[in-house]
RNA sequence: GGGGGAAUUCCCGAGCGGCCAAAGGGGGCAGACUGUAAAUCUGUUGUCAGUGACUUCGGUGGUCCGAAUCCACCUUCCCCCA
């Protein structure tokens, strides 16, 4: 089984750093593992890492796409196992970094996203439409005739839920929750040691998250957004346009635009806000991540200190320890 | 100096005699999550004990069976006239 180190939890935790030293130590390459660094010329915002950290150590998954298209879990689980083949293949180890969870899960835990029903933007549509004339339970009404299972999960205001559910039915005839069941991954292809990023003191992480977002704006972020924008770059909807960051400050640059009195700070707090919000749903995912598989999951409490001899020594007896 | 208006639970903001621990929104906290995931959605949010009890609506004192809601005075803020 091929072995895969990750570096997962909560914007700003440091696990790019983290990632970066064990990589070094342990002769590995990077493959970053969230949904917005994908996009090109989002720079600042996604706090890529920088361009000598780069050819220092190699990374992948980064800068793959235009903001303006619409890059999915299926697409980056797609294009990240051959990089995962391949790094391992040179005898070298893949790292993934990142905090996006889905991503990480669909390359850890499903086994086939291909026939899963691609979008079919139409029935969106329609589906759309018909929650809009009759309510958001008429619609969850129609996913329990289909598929009683996913409906009871589901809660019918999710209405972007309730439409996939319904478009894996409409597409493929399957439903989704037969479908779940048949692409999960019964004997797994590789062999996942996960260090999750967590801090015992919440205030910690956040002040982390405050002066980061400082920082970006300090570097540029306006300018960066501007630019973007003004290449049309950046989409009313979807791709990079739901990154934070750069929604606020799009917000911003509109509003200045109309009237030049509107403060910067304003937004600067919103985005803080938004990624105080986003790293708790991503401390959510990956805390229950480490209660159901602590077989894989390792969490490390940063406020604690991370002791780097310790972890890659682990790391060493992990590799040499081969099971296959 | 004179006239008018406002003060509500963390914030904004409804409520204008009982159905009010007090709508709604924001924020906070917790949770869900297999093709938009930095997205989307859910729950919860005075205190204490598992029916319920207790303390809240600027302050004090009244009216009333009963007040956040009415009256008086006080404090602060806003507006108008001087």
């Amino acid at each position: 089984m091929i072995k895969i180190l990750a570096v997962a939890g909560p914007t700003a935790s440091g696990k790019s750093a983290l990632a970066l030293e064990l990589a070094r130590r342990l002769n590995g390459e990077i493959i970053s593992c969230d949904s917005m660094q994908i996009y090109r010329g989002m720079d600042i915002g996604t706090a890529k890492p920088t361009a000598e950290e780069m050819s220092e150590i190699p990374h992948h998954m980064i800068d793959i796409c235009e903001p303006e298209e619409n890059y999915t879990c299926a697409d980056y689980a797609a294009a990240a196992k051959p990089i995962i083949a391949d790094i391992a293949d040179r005898g070298k180890l893949p790292i993934f970094c990142g905090g996006t969870g889905l991503y990480l899960d669909s390359v850890l835990k499903v086994s086939d996203f291909a026939e899963g029903g691609c979008r079919d933007d139409k029935f969106r549509s329609e589906c759309e439409d018909f929650a809009k004339e009759f309510g958001n339970g008429a619609l969850h009404d129609k996913l329990k005739q289909v598929d009683f299972e996913s409906a009871r999960v589901i809660h019918q205001n999710n209405v972007r839920r309730v439409i996939r559910a319904l478009e894996i039915y409409h597409t493929t005839g399957i439903t989704k929750s037969e479908w779940d069941r048949r692409s999960k991954i019964t004997n797994p292809v590789y062999d996942a040691k996960i260090f999750a990023l967590f801090y015992r003191d919440r205030q910690i992480l956040y002040n982390r998250i405050n002066q980061r977002v400082d920082i970006m704006i300090e570097a540029g972020l306006e300018k960066e957004v501007r630019t973007l924008f003004e290449n049309g770059k950046l989409p009313e909807t979807g791709g990079g346009a739901q990154a934070i960051g750069y929604k606020e400050m799009l917000s911003y640059i509109r509003a200045s635009n109309i009237d030049s009195s509107v403060s910067i700070d304003f937004a600067a707090e919103e985005i803080k806000m938004a990624t105080r919000r986003y790293a708790k749903r991503q401390i959510t995912w990956f805390s229950r991540s480490c209660e159901n598989f602590p077989e894989k999951y390792y969490p490390v409490y940063c406020d604690e200190g991370i002791d780097i001899e310790n972890l890659s020594k682990q790391c060493t007896e992990w590799i040499m320890n081969s099971d296959c």
